[in-house]
DNA sequence: TCCGCAATCTTTGTCGACAAAAAAAATACA
DNA sequence: TGTATTTTTTTTGTCGACAAAGATTGCGGA
């Protein structure tokens, strides 16, 4: 289909090629360069990567683990649909993660952790004021991940990730409808958080956390709803 | 190692092979009849079954994807070993569940959720009274996986079947700590809620639901503790 | 022209074989 | 006898090839 692959014929290592597809074609799906619903040849990736198809199918295997593609048996294999119907399902759930992670870090939390946050939340102003929307979107995952980590409990944790990489692609969204110059505001937000866990005050971020969240699901709700609005307003 | 396996050579669909293999080896994790820490070898599953090493493979790198078993690059792969520092990470996160399912359950459910949910129960009842621990752990499973079904967020479903199926091997513990003879008090408590959610009650529903948890919290820490207890309690 | 059927094409699922990497065994040397 | 080095063995990772299952195309008959 497309010429232009960067035809990388470089010696990889043993076991790297799994690692290296797995993780360029879930970013690509991620950040929308493979729409949903696009199907995916394995030859073609395999040509893609001079590799054999055995690799890439492992990491379609390990992609469609997470959901993020879809496989007809027998038949084509397609980047999966986001899924609108379940947004406020998704959005529940992620406020839920955002007030129970925050909540058990200020509890948990260690003097390394609270370095790793600050780094995080550097990056994420960085991209902020880049208006970088992607980055903005990778940073703040990594911002939240890291507070995560700092609550001490892998269940939460790995489930959290799951859903901040997951919903990558809806987050874009909400960052589009910003236009990508996400008001500075948010980056304050962030700095309560931080400032609440290190005061282990577990009530405020516990609080913080639940508004936070509540606030991009309300953002995305005007999003989502904009054209309705208009009509109901007169 | 083995000899005594029933070398089931029939004809396989095309495509049906994965998920055979997949299924079989899940159940013989999650029932410890793979003990952790053994050692897996695909030659040895390939010639169990009577298929190459390729579908072997894939099943094992969806297991793995769960975190059922683990991969040391180029050597072993194995059955990963239960993580006993983390259970009171994964008890805090199974009550956490717990009270989300039955709530929204208590929200959400249809006349035919009712009925799946009413079906698990009679069988989890049935297990019980024939005290079948296994069976026990995967009625009860099913039991308040209908339950989450009912609830209509597909991310904690999918986050919650992960970790009851997860933790099946602790949750053995838990029952071989009642000697397999579960009380009948467990069977009531489903039935209250049951009765909770049919009625719509929210609040009884998350009441029962964190009462539920914690229920198994505290039998799963006198559990553990046990030896602990005789020695302060002279 | 439209529908049913057969041939062809495309893409997946499976196989057997080989090479690389690590461990285990064997050998040489002090 | 103990240790370092080489050889063998074991097990994984990758490859190219082939067969099966759909989809697509082409053809013939009404």
């Amino acid at each position: 289909m497309t010429k232009d692959d960067s035809s990388q014929i470089t010696e990889r290592k043993r076991g790297s090629g799994v690692k290296l597809v797995y993780d360029l074609l879930r970013d690509e799906i991620l950040d929308l360069k493979l729409s949903p619903g696009s199907a995916i040849d394995e030859v073609q990736l395999a040509a893609r990567f001079g590799m054999s198809r055995t690799p890439i199918r492992e990491a379609l295997v390990r992609l469609a683990g997470e959901g993020l593609i879809e496989t007809l048996p027998n038949r084509s294999t397609m980047v999966s649909n986001i899924d609108f119907l379940g947004m406020p399902a998704y959005f529940d759930a992620l406020v839920l993660m955002y007030r129970v992670t925050t909540r058990l870090a200020a509890q948990h939390h260690t003097a390394d952790n609270l370095v790793v946050i600050r780094v995080q939340q550097a990056e994420f102003s960085a991209a902020v004021a880049a208006q970088d929307a992607l980055a903005m979107i990778a940073t703040n995952a990594e911002f939240h991940s890291a507070i995560a980590a700092a609550g001490r409990n892998a269940y939460y944790g790995n489930f959290f990730d799951r859903l901040l990489g997951e919903g990558r692609r809806m987050l874009r969204l909400y960052y589009q409808s910003y236009e990508d110059r996400l008001p500075p505001r948010y980056v304050d937000e962030h700095e309560e958080i931080i400032a609440a866990v290190e005061a282990r005050d577990v009530v405020a971020a516990d609080r913080l956390g639940k508004a936070h969240g509540e606030q991009i699901v309300e953002q995305i709700g005007r999003l989502l709803t904009r054209n309705d609005r208009i009509d109901i307003e007169l």
